[in-house]
DNA sequence: GTCTATAAATGGATAGAC
DNA sequence: GTCTATCCATTTATAGAC
């Protein structure tokens, strides 16, 4: 098998998966510093070693970069969601996971951009990316679901409560901590109804 | 008076001033229908009928126009929420007050984004222009602690909610209700928590 | 105040040599 | 795959004639 004895198609698709990988890190290290929409293709080649025309060995056009972002940033966060520990105790297992969505968007405002709000224009996240966004929403939902509440209502209400914290945080407090100290009462308070809701 | 026989000085200001409403109206036109930073001020200058360099004899630069897009866009939500019709009943009051932000938010997604977010690279609001975000939350304000709500994070709680909410709708569903329609729950909600937090 | 002309920079993207 | 060179469109902003 010649094809296979020295560096093989599986070697070169290897090292193509490596570089889109450099890629999508140096975007968002871009982003982080200079905003979502700050940068260009010029200086991304720069931060991974490269031309700009070169980068379209392996991405077709800027918004698949984008869309690869979209896509790390939501593996990343499925990370973060799944390191949390589990308890018996729904307020216990609600604040923890407040508690990890919003230092995961505080960490980064770019990123909260990105995958929670519609803020790159003419950008749209793949079918295949925005499946990883439908598979966090609906970890969330069979969390809930663990403890009785099984209406869209409950989930939607829940994730406009975090994501108002996030976003109010994120819009008129950056890098503090005025709305993300309020993770334990929101929870107090969505129990509190939720579980009149119940009975 | 030569000044003021045919033309004076008020007249020039009188016609400056409507000028300038002209511009920062079709500014907003063009970013309802092609995103906040979807324009240029040539297009501006189209719309008003004129090339884009005579739009600096009305402002020195774009984000002069943002800052002014962004006063008259606090001064026109201003204008919707002295509409509400009062209430005793403060979960009347409270579901006019949501009901009016969040039709105010459903109504222009790029309103919403330059009023409530920080979406426009290298653009804050003039102290002036921000003194007017600040007038509407000390209404917000005044408004809680007329019910008693008087801390700060009873604010805080209220205004996250409330953003949340708006921001889920634009995100996740633009252009439906899924969570504008949860008004009502989430100010019975909060209004139970804050009663118990209240005796 | 409005215009033409243009600066000066940047953007994404392509052609073709190597 | 990577490069140089370049295209072509676009941006904000300025200079100077009228």
């Amino acid at each position: 098998m010649v094809l296979t004895e020295l560096g093989g198609p599986d070697r070169r698709a290897e090292r193509h998966a490596r570089v889109r990988g450099d890629v999508v890190a140096a975007a968002w290290e871009l982003a982080s510093r200079h905003g979502l929409t700050g940068f260009g293709l010029r200086e991304i080649g720069t931060v991974v070693g490269m031309r700009a025309p070169s980068l379209y060995s392996y991405f077709p056009n800027k918004n698949a970069i984008y869309d690869a972002m979209f896509a790390a940033g939501y593996r990343d966060f499925q990370a973060k969601i799944a390191e949390v520990k589990r308890s018996r105790s729904p307020r216990v297992s609600l604040v923890r996971a407040a508690g990890t969505y919003l230092e995961f968007c505080r960490a980064d405002p770019a990123r909260h951009q990105l995958l929670f709000h519609r803020v790159v224009p003419g950008f749209e996240p793949s079918p295949e990316s925005y499946a990883l966004a439908v598979d966090v929403l609906d970890g969330m939902r069979g969390l809930l679901a663990g403890m009785g509440l099984h209406e869209q209502r409950h989930l939607d209400l829940w994730t406009a409560l975090t994501a108002g914290l996030a976003a109010q945080q994120a819009a008129n407090d950056p890098g503090g901590s005025r709305w993300t100290a309020l993770a334990e009462p929101a929870v107090d308070m969505y129990l509190a109804y939720v579980g009149t809701e119940l009975t």
